[in-house]
DNA sequence: TGAGCTTTTGCAAACGTTTGCAAACCATTT
DNA sequence: AAATGGTTTGCAAACGTTTGCAAAAGCTCA
């Protein structure tokens, strides 16, 4: 046996002479009750070590106090769950649920591998969903959407959904990067990523648009369509140099790491970086300034993203209505372009 | 309102026309009901979406199907929240419990600041604990055993605590790096890491042993004592350099991490790798390869790390004796070496 | 037909909280 | 001394499952 027979609150009530009602209010410090009598329970409580079981809390309130966090991804053509950039999402997100009072309850898309509206809220695991990443298919979240559950996504956030998006001014970022590619001169300014993945599409539409304000002319053949993983972006940049040879002189990637594998592919073919091919990433991770050269990036808030998407979750579980929210993003500087 | 009166159990089975308990069973498959009418309720609960009210029958069972995952960070001076390794670690462990049919709920210390038992088991939140990292001090963890939950602990194996510890042969791990770095041809090799940490200590060992073994002079100089941080490293080794020059020829770096610190630095300082200073890592994240020059490390296997810890911690909610398990390292050759 | 089995079902009592409502208490005021 | 009003407590009924035990139903065989 782990546990000798635990102490209840009936238990701790009766230790203190009171009753059951008056010991669960004191505990919760419910100003119904006498303040002398609320300081004996809690510190009585504290004494042995005593904490309310949480199912029957649970069952008896109907709120859990947990919200599920899941990787929304559909599969191996997606950023894998190792994507640096998603596991500090997940971390501040962990941060910014703790923070608020709510545990986490991680899941990839395994567990409740469909049904997650049933799996997490109708059986009263979780009081509300956050799904990272839209993927590129949104029927799950759709059936969560019409559970009408409490749900927060994490994507991009100019879509406009039934639900609330948590996400950066993709655009934007998009923009930002490409103009200063082409600012450093580039003309060839490869668009490397998967156009249709939802938040990437629209890194992609400033890609276009910094090249015609530029105006360059778009060329098809410099979209690169990869998975958002840094091994197909080495061994596409690769492949493509083997049989194209150097036919650009920048690369807007899509994500740190798929800059990372590109990166490798260029160094490896001795390429001269930013001297013959600039790169700017999306992300900034931590890696980014560690890298050699030290790569330029879009930044994402990840700790201000975690903290919206905790609010407009929590406004749902007020009955408030919630609303999706456009993240400001930054472009860092550093030694991949010149 | 989120949801018009949920069904409940009971009123599923008013609907098929059996008994609450006859329900309860047969959604549970259990053989003692007539397989039709198992078949008939099942499909009766998938047509109306139904599921099983957590809390509920967690009050009656006593049981949560949910494990609690530590990251047990002290303070700033250890390995960051953002360590890739550890957040490899975190999700081998969701994969690896959502495989056994728990759930995981993710904790940084700051919740449950320090009475986890309590926080966790005796409310009932989660049926056991699996804590990340022994850090420097184990009050915490001792605390725990004290309580007697059921528990595992990701740290160094070798240590003989009263709980089961899963870990890599850190000792002979450190032991391979170095001999590596010897046979490389080094003579002066640094030790890069916080020897006073659990795990690090072991690989402190056996980067000694190695020394010994070669017939070298152990130099009390060529330990260097930092945080477990790329950035702790990077300024660490630029500092050394400018001050003492380049008294070294190898790097024994605890943490993959850590060696990229120090390959920034030393990459900024035009210091050849692996001409004029090899460099050996730990932990082998998927950046390892990446990396320019992709680095050599000894490779901790994280899913099955996982896994073990699982089926642990499982034995111990089955009554069964759990024990301490060592795991095989693997030393995997790259460019940082010649 | 009914005794004796086996198979299948239902009753009812938990599990440990929280909370609306009523009761008890206490200090004032008439 | 009783009525008044405010403060503090306790009663008892949920919340929705699971499960030991007993009862009902179905079957076989004398």
């Amino acid at each position: 046996m782990t546990q000798e027979s635990r102490l209840t609150l009936t238990g701790l009530a009766k230790l203190a002479g009171v009753s059951t009602s008056t010991a669960s209010r004191a505990l919760r410090d419910n100003p119904l009750i006498k303040k002398e009598t609320r300081e004996k329970l809690q510190a009585l409580a504290k004494e042995h070590n005593f904490s309310i079981n949480h199912a029957a809390s649970q069952l008896r309130t109907q709120k859990t106090n947990v919200v599920a966090v899941i990787l929304n991804l559909t599969d191996h053509t997606e950023q894998s769950i190792n994507d640096p950039f998603l596991l500090k999402m997940v971390s501040a997100l962990n941060l910014a649920l703790n923070k608020a009072g709510y545990e986490m309850l991680l899941s990839n898309s395994m567990m409740a591998s469909s049904d997650w509206a049933s799996y997490f809220i109708s059986s009263r695991r979780a009081d509300g969903l956050i799904i990272v990443g839209q993927g590129k298919s949104e029927d799950n979240v759709n059936d969560v959407v019409a559970a009408k559950a409490p749900l927060v996504v994490w994507g991009d956030p100019k879509l406009n959904k039934k639900y609330p998006i948590v996400g950066s001014d993709n655009q934007y970022g998009g923009y930002l990067a490409t103009k200063q590619l082409i600012e450093s001169g580039c003309k060839k300014v490869l668009f490397l990523g998967d156009p249709e993945h939802a938040e990437m599409a629209q890194r992609y539409v400033g890609y276009q648009q910094a090249i015609l304000e530029a105006g360059l002319e778009f060329d098809a053949n410099l979209t690169i369509n990869i998975d958002i993983t840094s091994k197909a972006a080495y061994e596409k940049v690769n492949q493509e140099i083997l049989n194209r040879g150097l036919f650009f002189d920048g690369i807007f990637a899509v994500s740190d790491m798929v800059a990372f594998g590109a990166l490798k592919a260029l160094k490896e073919r001795y390429v001269s970086i930013p001297g013959d091919v600039s790169v700017v990433g999306f992300d900034d991770i931590n890696m980014a300034e560690l890298f050699h050269p030290a790569l330029t990036t879009v930044r994402q808030d990840t700790d201000l993203a975690a903290q919206l998407m905790v609010e407009q979750l929590i406004s749902q579980f007020e009955q408030k209505p919630a609303q999706s929210k456009v993240l400001d993003v930054e472009l860092i500087k550093r030694r991949s372009t010149p």
